[in-house]
DNA sequence: CTAATAAATCAACTTTTTTTGATTTATTAG
DNA sequence: CTAATAAATCAAAAAAAGTTGATTTATTAG
């Protein structure tokens, strides 16, 4: 539990609202550690890149993550300087390293020049 | 940081969806500490009835809150003994406690007998 | 320049969530 | 028992969120 850098509740609930949706909570937990494309996070999903664009653009707007262009790629990763971050590192500290999802989308991450 | 207890991304996932709408994050805070009634809940948010009704609904679904019936009242406090407690608390420790909504409810909160 | 690829955006559609008004259930007081 | 009050439930309406297919923008490779 972060014990500075306390929040209004709007902005608490901006927060988790991004992150109430399975697929973003995972989607963080993957781009804490690491940094991803939008290709990776289809294959890894397996959803349309219109769908997990949109969600990308959600975490983005609550300034949960950062893009990095690279090439033609656009590479996501935790932004670390948000006053979120605190919240987001505590929340994604609930979920075990264990859990099945987790596991399973660890275990098809797919190279960088995947699409 | 609650460093044990860890659950599933699809168990965080239901507790944040319970608590990712600001009236029910609210609800939490005020509920952490206290035990408040339905005409309570109604008359400090300005919400009909059925409306507060849901949102508890909601909150006991995923088994954050607890109900005490006493007399003709129906009393709603924190589950202590939920999986989801201490992510609960987590949550709630990222508001600050001078938050102007917070303190507003807090200014309106009423005595049991107030409907 | 042209073709190919990555990913954003957009509008339409679908699904889920929230709110409302009406009704029902349950408890208390007379 | 009857009247009054608290709060749940229900179905319908409204609002918000998510998904899809098509299109656009931007970058790279030839």
């Amino acid at each position: 539990m972060e014990t500075l850098a306390k929040q209004s509740a709007s902005d608490v609930t901006v927060c988790l609202k991004a992150v109430s949706d399975s697929t973003r909570l995972l989607m963080m937990k993957l781009v804490e550690s690491n940094e991803l494309c939008v290709c990776q996070f289809v294959e890894m999903f397996d959803m349309s890149q219109p769908a997990i664009s949109q969600h990308l653009r959600k975490l983005k707007h609550a300034g949960l993550v950062k893009e990095n262009r690279r090439g033609q790629w656009r590479f996501y990763s935790m932004n670390k300087d948000s006053v979120h971050a605190p919240l987001v590192h505590d929340i994604l500290s609930h979920i075990e390293d264990s859990d099945p999802q987790l596991v399973a989308l660890r275990a098809k991450e797919a190279p960088v020049d995947c699409c």
